[in-house]
DNA sequence: GTCTATACTGAGATAGAC
DNA sequence: GTCTATCTCAGTATAGAC
């Protein structure tokens, strides 16, 4: 079969999709995908391998979207685009990929979630993400490097929970579609990208910090 | 052996927080604890079920000093603490349970990132939760109900990230202790959670107002 | 009530024939 | 490139010893 491979990955990707990657089985997949078992590891090597190749056919084309929307954003304020501007054009694009695959946003909440691709990301991510955290880092000079990373990284976890549909009604009511969870976590991460920086040394007491963040009350 | 129960426990709890959930087998949480492999369905029926029992036990004392904090912080504000009072009432526990027991915040990171005890949650968990939500819903009179519960549900993703120390330095430079990690973590909630529901902050330009007030229909 | 020995099913991986 | 057969190891189930 020519197309073995390609069969492997849409049927992976769907099922990885439904059930999450350790829930689903290769023998699960190479059944509904019509191959043989040793063909997954003739051509990915490993189950691991299958999900890299997954998620990788699908995030490329976001990735570029998320430059393209960057470029757009940066043209339109001069180079220092707020906060807002530079997160919607990391995060929208996700929702646009989801409109034509709809599975596709669940994958990635689940990758994402589960730490599934954390050496993925260094590899073919940072690329792309460099160029968001030196936006940031321009539309937000008070803030130092260190403290941008963290945000950042405290940004993926967020994003994660507002891409997998996990349904927690008790907590957020109806779950909505992916574009307004998205934009709720554009509003969110925009607050949080913007609060005064925080750099307590080691040791220092909670008491000082919680006085002197006091009274930005509202 | 007079108490296998507690020489599971104690094992599967320094394991799973090394090595994950998925990663450590029973048999390799028996060869170390000294027990037989039977015994552990005989005391508890699964793995599923060992998991759940190492993270109450665990996690009982935790929710005990989150809600005592919580009621010091609103008899020192008049019934109403400030965003970061609350933010620092639930998260600060952990980092002193992670002082006696350092794989405590892994195992909890690790849990909470891999949605192991999304179950669990509900039903040990709700009695607290409810009256943080309680509280913050005073103290942010002007958001609704849902985006609380999507900001506080965002806020348990990026705890996941506070948590387990994953190093992800060329992001976020050394990790650093807990605590530090936990105090940044206070003040970029505090900034999200205080962002404007529906309407962008003063001093945000027209375009983004346009953007984060268009709806999208599908 | 507790624990041991053993077996069962399904997982990912691999060697070698074709 | 593909497939059969087989390997190791996982979680689980059960019968029976004490």
């Amino acid at each position: 079969m020519v197309d073995t491979k390609q069969r492997i990955l849409d049927t992976a990707e769907r099922l990885f999709a439904e059930q999450g990657y350790d829930a689903t089985s290769l023998r699960h997949i190479i059944a509904e995908a019509g191959v043989n078992l040793a063909a997954v590891h003739y051509h990915f090597g490993g189950k691991d391998e299958v999900l890299a190749q997954v998620v990788l056919r699908k995030v490329g084309p976001v990735n570029e979207a998320r430059l393209a929307r960057l470029d757009e954003a940066e043209r339109d304020f001069g180079g220092k685009p707020p906060v807002e501007a530079i997160l919607r054009a990391f995060l929208m694009p996700t929702a646009e990929a989801a409109d034509k695959s709809p599975e596709f946003v669940k994958l990635m909440g689940r990758v994402v979630a589960e730490g599934l691709i954390e050496n993925l990301a260094l590899t073919h991510f940072q690329p792309m993400t460099d160029r968001f955290i030196g936006a940031l880092a321009r539309s937000l000079p008070e803030l130092s490097r260190n403290e941008l990373g963290w945000r950042i990284y405290f940004m993926f976890g967020a994003m994660s929970r507002a891409l997998h549909g996990i349904p927690q009604t008790w907590l957020t009511g109806e779950a909505g579609d992916v574009r307004e969870r998205l934009e709720r976590l554009v509003v969110f991460l925009s607050g949080g990208f913007r609060a005064a920086a925080s750099a307590p040394a080691a040791g220092e007491t909670a008491a000082q910090t919680q006085t002197a963040n006091h009274k930005v009350h509202r």
